[in-house]
DNA sequence: CATGAATGAGTTTTCATTCAT
DNA sequence: TATGAATGAAAACTCATTCAT
């Protein structure tokens, strides 16, 4: 008694709706996508949307947090092997942070969170409390570590995390927005690699004081 | 010889709907806000807007435009000032980066530029050729003068450039989005200090080759 | 089974907006006419007109349309039965294109084709491939017919059927845009016997060269 | 001491503006006019055009009654010369009268009376009582002479006068309608040579019979 | 559960009309 | 008189949301 499309598909709706709307979303920012597209994308019917998600803007949430969450425990996974030297476990993490910008959604996601960050105060919120603090203690800790093994120059942690997810952030944005008029952009390794390593360089080396006005 | 209502306004009126235009947009976003509301904050009515802008988008395109053109003047006269040491002119010139993104305007048409990239594909060309084309000459100039002194050891142009663009770029968007929700957000000054020793730190150390895998 | 309220009618409807629409259009014009005033004729909400009409323009193509070509195609099969005296089957032509100008929606559709030509050359075009030449072809017809038999004098075709179809169009015209403000208008019959006597009496006598300059 | 651009236009304004008008609202219709094309077109500014007209309906209906007055006069003038042979003065009378239409604007004046017709009863009344009447009673008064002699059979006189009238009528809307589209209309002359032949040898023959039913 | 026809509030855009200069 | 900046009412069109089937 087998019901392998309709039925089964009643856990797998929020999925394929999320997914969805994901692309829908980044294709064409939230206030542009029409739910109609968004349900065509799924498969569905427009009023379907309605039984999982009750409203446009609900479904953005769950689209930001679906995506969001599983990323975020990845990255936490990656901080935890800290036994290893400070440079090299942070070139590790950033590293993975990196990939999984380019690689999976994440990036997109971001990029709709900055876009639509004012328009969903509730969401934002979340996503700092979720999301940023969680990743701001993780480079903090791999940070602290390296300043107590001398391996790095002391340093405010939290600055000093902001400053390492500098790069990615921005490149990540760049690609996004200007990507498309931009086809010189840099090839996202060797922007990662140099700025790595401009970054371990500097949180390495004393302070420089020479250009200071 | 005071003109309280319906005053002709010509000159001015242009001037005032992009500054309305740009509080407005950068408030609620692009397609959240109404031209009512924009003409309201203007003090004028709705069809008003229509005498100096044939549409919505072609204020936006304004606005943009509007801002983006005096800062990057600005900012290749600051680049301009080259024969000191290029470690110092480029920490003045990301300074006066940095500053025009607090204090004037820019950083929110910054935010605004990414987050409607996508709706207004013109505009975006527009701001690659005419903006970020020209910044990127600035920095680079800087860079390479402070390699050719033996300053900076040797990195591609064009990347380190942008490498050392990201933490403005970075904090600009950061702040836009999340500072609302973020209220132990660094100093904007701690974080371009830091960010400025690490980078200058690193652009004239040695390449770091010690955490690579 | 009932259906009072929302009830999904979506065969019907195309029909119902298209009657309403000329309705409404033949009233106030096209441009005068709102499309909310169409809607509530047709007993439907303004956004419902556009589940099935892209525009405005669209609903006016569609009301020209679908007017225009079950007369076209009633008026072949009238000048189809040739056999019979020419000038019988000529008047019995003009009498069904007469009756279906007064008696159906047609007269008022040539009202409206006629007012709106120039700002719907599309549609014109097309109701010049799909009604004029076929109309002018059908009587022409008639007319070829006539002569060859010795019933009419020899007379270009095309303009003998322009000339033949004029006192119709006329009359109908005439009828939509004064009737209001004559109401001693002749009854149609007898405009139509008279006007039919005239010509068809000129068609079967000599060239009359009496009154010429 | 002449102010021969300015102080002059005082009288001819209305004038120029009426003109203007004419050529707008025969380009584009009433609806699709505006009044800044006419203003433009009349070489004032819009505010001009509202020191000789109270509304853009009063500058319509100035429209037509300046290009209609002494289109009527002209016509009756040609009527008035009756004492010769009535098929001689019906056509040159006809002649006059199609002259009028094809060469003139009262041709243009013709279609945006009838295109206009129930947006502007009280034009519309005007138009009735002003021109028709007169017209139909010049073209009456050539019948009833031509009875009167014997040179056309009885006939009601206003049928018939409206009859004679309907190809002129109806050739000046059918070019003005379709005229863009079927550049293989029959010339003019053509048209009004053939049907003058066949109404005036209708008019003077025996009733047509045969093709009765 | 799923559908998709129907709704109607909301927004952009146009343009006749006014009025201070 | 003439101007043209300003107005605001009006209308087309969109789309999130509902609900009968």
């Amino acid at each position: 008694m087998e019901c392998p499309f309709r039925c089964r598909r009643k856990e797998a709706r929020p999925g394929e709706l999320i997914a969805a709307g994901l692309e829908v979303f980044v294709e064409k920012g939230f206030a542009a996508s029409r739910l109609d597209d968004v349900a065509a994308r799924a498969g569905v019917s427009k009023g379907t949307v309605y039984l999982y998600f009750k409203s446009k803007e609900a479904l953005f949430k769950a689209v930001i947090e679906a995506g969001m969450t599983p990323a975020i425990e990845a990255l936490e996974a990656v901080a935890a092997e800290s036994d290893k030297p400070a440079p090299e476990v942070l070139r590790r993490y950033m590293a993975a942070c990196w990939r999984m910008m380019s690689e999976t959604s994440l990036g997109d996601l971001m990029k709709l969170q900055v876009a639509e960050s004012h328009n969903f105060p509730e969401v934002t919120q979340w996503f700092h409390d979720a999301i940023v603090r969680r990743a701001q203690k993780a480079t903090a800790g791999i940070i602290e570590a390296g300043i107590a093994r001398g391996e790095f120059r002391p340093i405010p942690l939290d600055t000093a995390a902001d400053i390492v997810f500098a790069p990615v952030f921005a490149h990540t944005l760049w690609q996004r927005a200007f990507g498309a008029v931009m086809p010189n952009l840099p090839p996202p390794e060797r922007f990662f690699e140099d700025s790595m390593d401009m970054l371990i360089n500097g949180l390495a080396g004393k302070p420089a004081t020479e250009g200071k006005p």
